[in-house]
DNA sequence: TACTCCCTGTAGCACTTGCTACATTGCTAT
DNA sequence: ATAGCAATGTAGCAAGTGCTACAGGGAGTA
C-alpha cells in the first residue's frame, strides 16, 4: 500500500516533465501512460481518471514554479507596483519561464471552454499568481492593491500570450521597454 | 459553380458565429457540420480540411472584429499611450469583446502546441492587433513605439486571460484602476 | 499448505475521430 | 432526349479515445 503511493507520486512527477516539454493540448491516457513509461491500465490503476492525473501533473507543475518564484522574487521585501511589473515581466520572458508560462495559458484555454479540469484549476493558480504579487507590492498610495496586483499579474500573462505567437526580438524589446508605459 | 461560393460563404458564416459562442477547444467535423446544418461530407466539400474549414471561419471571426475595433477606435486620433492602454482595458472587459477574447485565448493556447493551423493564424491576428495599436499612439517620446504598442497589446490580452480564471468584479476592477500601475 | 489480497498485464468494448469511396440526384448543354 | 458534370447522401474505414473485465503472479498471513 505504501508502493502504491510511491509509484504515484514517481508517475506524477514524470506526468509533470512530460506536460512541460509538451504540453497539455490533446494529450490521450495512452501517451500520458507512455511518457510515465507505464501501461494505460496502470495509470488508471495510481489514478481514478484522465482528469486527476492531469490535476496531479498540473499541482506538481505548480508547486515547482512556485519555488522558482519564491526563489525569483522572496517575500519580505515590498516593491514599488512598476518596479514590480518590470522585474517579473524580465523573469517571464526568460528561457526557464516559458515552458511554465505556455502550459499556463493551455490550462486557461481548458477553462476557457470549461472542460475539467481546467476552470478550477486556473483558478486556483490565478488566485495564487494574484496573491503572490500582492503580498510583494507596496500598498501605500494604492487604492485597491489588489486589483493593482492583479493588473500586473495580467500583464505578466499577457507577455506570455504573446511570446506566443510574436518573434521573440519583438517579446524582449516590449519586457524592457516597459517602464515607456508604466 | 457559383452556387458552391454562395454555399462556403454562408456555411463560413455559420462556422464563425458557432465558434463565437462555443469556443474551439476539442471541436469535430460532424459538430462543426451540424452547427452549420449541413452534414460532413458537404463541409469536406466545401472546405478540404478540417484545418482550412477552421481558418476560414477564424478569418471571418477577425475581420467582424476589426470591424468592431475600428468602430471603437477609429484611426486618425493619436492617443498618448496610458490613455489607449486604459481605452482598450476597458473595451477588452466589456461584454461584447468577451467571446472575441476568450477565442482568441484558444487560438493562442493552439499555437502554442502547435496545432496546425493555429501558429500562423496566432501570429498574423498579433501582428495585426500590435499594428492596430502601434497606428494610434502618439510615437512622441517613445524610444520603440512597436515596443510600446506589443506592450499594450500584453496588458489587452493579459486582461482576457485573468478574465477567464478570475472573477468579474475582480476584473472590472483591475481594468478601472490600470491609471494606478501606469 | 492454503488463503487472501495487492499489483499488473492482456484483451477488448463502445464510441468518436478525420476522411473517402461510391452511388444517386438534378441541372445544363447539346 | 441524352450525355455530362456539379451537388449531395449513405456507408464505411482505419485509427484512436477513455475506460473496464478478467485473470494471473507474487508476497504475506493463518
Amino acid at each position: 500500500m505504501v508502493a502504491r503511493e510511491v509509484g504515484r507520486l514517481q508517475v506524477q512527477a514524470a506526468l509533470a516533465r512530460h506536460l512541460l516539454q509538451t504540453g497539455l493540448g490533446a494529450i490521450s491516457l495512452r501517451q500520458l501512460a507512455a511518457a510515465a513509461r507505464i501501461s494505460d491500465r496502470m495509470l488508471l490503476y495510481y489514478f481514478t481518471d484522465k482528469a486527476e492525473a492531469l490535476s496531479a501533473a498540473m499541482a506538481q507543475v505548480a508547486a515547482e514554479l512556485t519555488v522558482q518564484l519564491e526563489t525569483a522574487l522572496p517575500p519580505p521585501t515590498l516593491w514599488q507596483p512598476r518596479a514590480l511589473a518590470a522585474a517579473a515581466a524580465q523573469l517571464t520572458v526568460s528561457a526557464p519561464m516559458r515552458p511554465y508560462m505556455r502550459l499556463w495559458i493551455e490550462v486557461v484555454a481548458g477553462a476557457a471552454r470549461g472542460e475539467v479540469p481546467f476552470p478550477q484549476l486556473a483558478s486556483q493558480i490565478a488566485a495564487g499568481f494574484i496573491a503572490y504579487v500582492e503580498l510583494r507590492i507596496d500598498p501605500a498610495g494604492l487604492a485597491d492593491p489588489r486589483a493593482t496586483a492583479t493588473t500586473i499579474v495580467a500583464l505578466i500573462d499577457g507577455l506570455a500570450v504573446i511570446a506566443v505567437c510574436a518573434d521573440e526580438d519583438l517579446v524582449n524589446r516590449a519586457a524592457a521597454t516597459l517602464g515607456d508605459l508604466l
